[in-house]
DNA sequence: TGTACATCAGTGAACGCGCGTTCACTGATGTAC
DNA sequence: TGTACATCAGTGAACGCGCGTTCACTGATGTAC
């Protein structure tokens, strides 16, 4: 009774597995159901088996990839939040280890936006996966300043929303030009100024 | 002499008009010949006449967008670099007004990336034309810095990069979010913080 | 525990459609005298 | 300026391949007695 479900879900996790490999080198629509097949060790009548189609695996793959990113979070957040170390330190270490293969997470996440620029309902999952992630962070970045003390002049949110931007934009020319911008490096340079800018001690 | 020649680049012209908004709307992948065709208002065989493939067409999208883009900037600088206003205007009017239409130059220019980090062909084109903006923009910011009698402690193309990681990013979420952040915030509220920390008088 | 039947995961061949590309043709423009 | 031929831009039908999807089947696992 649990050998046949296993079995099963096993199938699906490695055709999904597959599909990111395939995804990150071909895009979305660059691979062909038979590519994920293959990587994954299965014939297209399994791939059938567990998907309705090859739209239904792009929204599967991107729901178990935010499950999966929101538990990481999820695990990482107390630990960020009473470690040593600074808020930035705290920040951006939350989102460098969330995303163990920076390039294909930047490919697949990219595509998936891309994707979410042209279609209402991928815009609303991914809306709301950002908005959760967004909310992790805003919260971290709450509870260090409250600890340290300090006070922003601006929103919590908005100070977020700036790293989530440079981040995505700084991996993007990083991932082009690794020789000419190490990744991390524009955050770090600019980052401390605008925390330094923003932050005063409480009252 | 002349009328077959204009007819002809006046064709190639509509074909790549009608395959950046098909693009646009669809990506390059879910793009067909024939949508781009009748868009345009021509048949397959005249796709066929002036382009190579399809591929070869995405190449020379990519050409015609630097060669006009390049050339607004190269009319754009001189106003820019001695009107009143701050760096920060210049700036970001730069990037404002080579991309008129927003969402569809965000759709295009990503989806050109993601094929540049697939693609080292591809990459060699966009590293180019990205260093040849980026060039102009640090040119830019240095000449309105040195007129204003400061001097920056960091390099000035490191502060361009920040300042196209940050839009990036920013318009990303922006396009995903417009109730949430209305374009150009992120950029008005942290760059003059960042400014003000990396610019002091000279000497 | 063993047997007979049912269920079900995955196989692999076949289907058919869409799309990129080709090509023989046409009518208009250009050239030579 | 007019005629005869050549060139050339664009037409539209045809080709063929790749790919997403379907489906009859198989062998393994689960169930009933």
């Amino acid at each position: 009774m649990e050998t046949s479900k296993r079995r099963r879900s096993n199938t699906r996790a490695r055709l999904l597995e597959g599909a990111v490999e395939v995804f990150a080198e071909r895009g979305f629509h660059g691979a062909s159901v038979e590519d994920i097949c293959e990587r994954a060790g299965f014939t297209r009548g399994a791939f059938y088996s567990n998907f309705a189609s090859k739209d239904e695996l792009v929204l599967a793959l991107f729901q178990a990839t935010t499950d999966r990113l929101l538990e990481q979070i999820e695990a990482l957040l107390p630990e960020l939040a009473t470690q040593p170390g600074t808020l930035l330190d705290a920040v951006l270490g939350l989102l460098d280890e969330t995303a163990p293969d920076e390039r294909q997470w930047h490919l697949i996440s990219t595509e998936f936006t891309l994707h979410a620029l042209r279609d209402p309902e991928a815009a609303r999952a991914l809306n709301q996966q950002r908005a959760m992630f967004r909310d992790s962070l805003t919260k971290l970045v709450e509870q260090i300043v409250e600890t340290s003390g300090l006070t922003l002049s601006v929103p919590a949110e908005r100070f977020v929303r700036l790293v989530i931007a440079l981040h995505e934009g700084a991996r993007s020319q990083s991932l082009l030009e690794p020789r000419e911008l190490p990744p991390g490096e524009l955050e770090r340079t600019f980052l401390p100024m605008v925390l330094e800018a923003v932050s005063r001690p409480s009252r």
